[in-house]
DNA sequence: TGTACATCAGTGAACGCGCGTTCACTGATGTAC
DNA sequence: TGTACATCAGTGAACGCGCGTTCACTGATGTAC
């Protein structure tokens, strides 16, 4: 009297129509991989099940697991990269646009926790996983930081540092967020919003001095000159 | 003539000396995170063979897989903390103190980087090991914003938004340099700094325009004012 | 229009593997008398 | 000082499991004549 249920068996597939499977097996994995808590606990037996197909279906579309696990996170990624154009279209400005595209990142990451996990986590991805990490989220900040420094907002020169950082700082409270949940973060995106707009600032701040190599203490310093007076009044 | 070079047998251990062997686990655990790509390659067979002993002795010392995993972890975030203080030690008031700890932090993460890894980015860890977290770097850092606070270098208020914000920019620079070590990065005290510095100094500009909820925007259009002037004196 | 045939998307069963963990045991060490 | 015994750190063999992947196959679909 076990009646176990079944998937039902699914329609076979059209004569030209392969990449509608490998569609829905994309998609199956995806979300899979969301509920999951890890790269390893998605089996190709669980992917296969939830489309409704045997496992060795999947070896009809997909190499092996890594080739669909980076299928996954490309898609991913793509949709990230549009959602990071969409929120910068009509930005007031370069740093406006980088402030957008910052919080577009880190609201996606947050919306994709697994996903973007296996993207920006794991050591050894697929090589085309990157080249989408390279073609979206990082060159997006990049020619937008390029702009900044062309509107004066950053000190001219060579705009991948602070690229990088940016990236880190999106980065950071991202992975964090998702890693932690449980400390105070308060709101994803004043949190986000905060973090991003404090390292622009910082570099910001540093073409105020003046170009090239001023220390981090030179700066403190100048700020805290132009701070207490603005304070207290007091000198 | 297959000889098989085996472990050889270590002797048994002394009476009341079970503390040593559980050290020589976390020990060899240790060593092995170090250098697999994730926690799920490091067997507990594998730790066994390299301590010369059989996996079910593992059992002697720990619950579990996970409580063994626990142990390592807890144990590299006390060495983090030492080196964090260490590195703050002499430093030359409670700015330089948050940059020397971020620089501690960052570094301390590249050097032992799958540890690292566990310890923030498993979604699962141990509940002790999120205390040793708190108790190290988080309040390492908080305790220095504080005092940035009372000096008057960020804006008074909750240190709590501030020293998250600084944590994620020491995390985010330290994953991304693990997670993606052929990205251009240059020197990583150079880079950990120049992020770190431009977190911190962006909160430090927020405190001088004034104090509570100044848009970015606003402090945007007040560094460009201070900024054009100095940079070609036209207008 | 009907029949024989080629195609190939998907199947079912099995493979070998390494894993975490259990369990009854062994035998050196320390202790009581 | 010698002997019997309790202790318990560590062993060896096995367990069940789920995994990724392979392989010979089936049978609906489309095509050629």
């Amino acid at each position: 009297m076990t009646a176990v249920a079944r998937t039902p068996r699914r329609r076979r597939a059209q004569r030209g129509s392969g990449e509608q499977l490998r569609a829905e097996i994309i998609a199956a994995a995806r979300e899979l991989l969301a509920a999951a808590a890890n790269a390893d606990d998605v089996s190709i037996r669980a992917v296969a099940d939830a489309v409704g197909v045997t496992s060795p279906s999947i070896y009809l579309h997909f190499a092996d697991k890594n080739e669909l696990l980076g299928a996954v996170v490309s898609e991913v990624f793509s949709e990230l990269d549009a959602a990071m154009l969409a929120a910068g279209a009509d930005a007031d400005g370069p740093f406006e646009r980088l402030r957008a595209f910052g919080l577009a990142y880190v609201v996606f990451a947050v919306a994709h926790p697994e996903q973007y996990r296996i993207a920006t986590m794991d050591p050894c991805p697929q090589p085309d996983v990157d080249e989408v990490l390279a073609s979206s989220a990082f060159e997006n900040f990049n020619a937008t930081v390029m702009e900044c420094m062309q509107a004066g907002i950053f000190a001219d020169g060579d705009p991948l540092p602070i690229t990088l950082d940016l990236w880190a700082a999106a980065h950071g409270i991202a992975s964090l967020m998702i890693a932690k949940p449980f400390l105070p973060w308060g709101d994803v995106k004043t949190t986000a919003d905060r973090a991003l707009c404090a390292a622009a600032l910082g570099h910001a701040a540093r073409a105020l001095v003046g170009d090239g190599d001023v220390t981090a203490k030179q700066l403190t310093e100048w700020l805290a000159e132009q701070h207490r007076p603005s304070r207290s009044r007091k000198r």
